[in-house]
DNA sequence: TTCGTTGCAAACATTTTGCAGTTTC
DNA sequence: GAAACTGCAAAATGTTTGCAACGAA
């Protein structure tokens, strides 16, 4: 079994997504990134995005225009995705709310591990 | 503003898609199709599932490896997602939860069109 | 020294698009 | 005949991967 060493990178991109509420892609990342570190690659944003999702650190919470997006905020909640600019908004439950989603009845359904609820609309910001 | 014609393989796409539960892909649509349409492309299953789906005839329900899945039951309806076989399965409401979820509040949205909510686990066939 | 991590570029997979020919009305 | 539709292939997009160099333990 493989054993995780310390990356610097890694740590960074952690900590970025700990730090916004962007939910941002890896193209966002990378190039907020890009600054402080000016030989960082795309490939290494995404392949420690997966690996950060592996170890239940980072949600990926929606894919918007094609795009992943993640999410260092696991605790459970919702999205709201404008449909005019993209942005990523997150929606808490009033707590009443997830028991009656998780209660649902699903034919042909053996297990469910999780849902995901997403709304689209227009955001403040596109009026 | 651009009038619609009557087209033979638009039909066709739209009545497989009418008839099935599978949620396809376009590509399934497209080898689906092949036997009876020899000399359909896959550029045209592409076009005409965009164009439906801005008629308001056919949704995209989801993502599922990259793939967008398509639906031709558009009354309000949930899905749940096999994260083993892709397959997608219809989720149907106990009246009550669409209400529910609707009068969520979403701070920073200034409408709210529509939502998608999409379980994800394990489904019968895998076991 | 071992093996995880990275940059780079090539490969990949899905979807979109430009164009010339075809079909619909 | 005008405009929508199509096949085809090329391009675009977002993501993954192979490899040799680098870094951490």
């Amino acid at each position: 079994m493989r054993t995780q060493n310390y990356s610097k990178k890694r740590q960074a991109i952690y900590e970025l997504l700990l730090s916004t509420k962007e939910h941002p892609t890896a193209e966002w990342i990378y190039n907020t990134l890009k600054d402080e570190y000016a030989d960082l690659s795309l490939g290494t944003v995404y392949r420690n995005l997966k690996l950060l999702e592996k170890n239940g650190m980072i949600k990926s919470v929606a894919v918007v225009n094609g795009c992943e997006r993640y999410d260092a905020l696991t605790s459970p909640h919702s999205h709201f995705v404008c449909t005019k600019c993209s942005r990523v908004i997150d929606v808490f439950y009033r707590d009443e709310v997830p028991d009656f989603i998780r209660n649902m009845h699903i034919d042909g359904a053996d297990r469910v591990d999780y849902f995901s609820l997403i709304y689209y609309g227009t955001c403040n910001n596109c009026e």
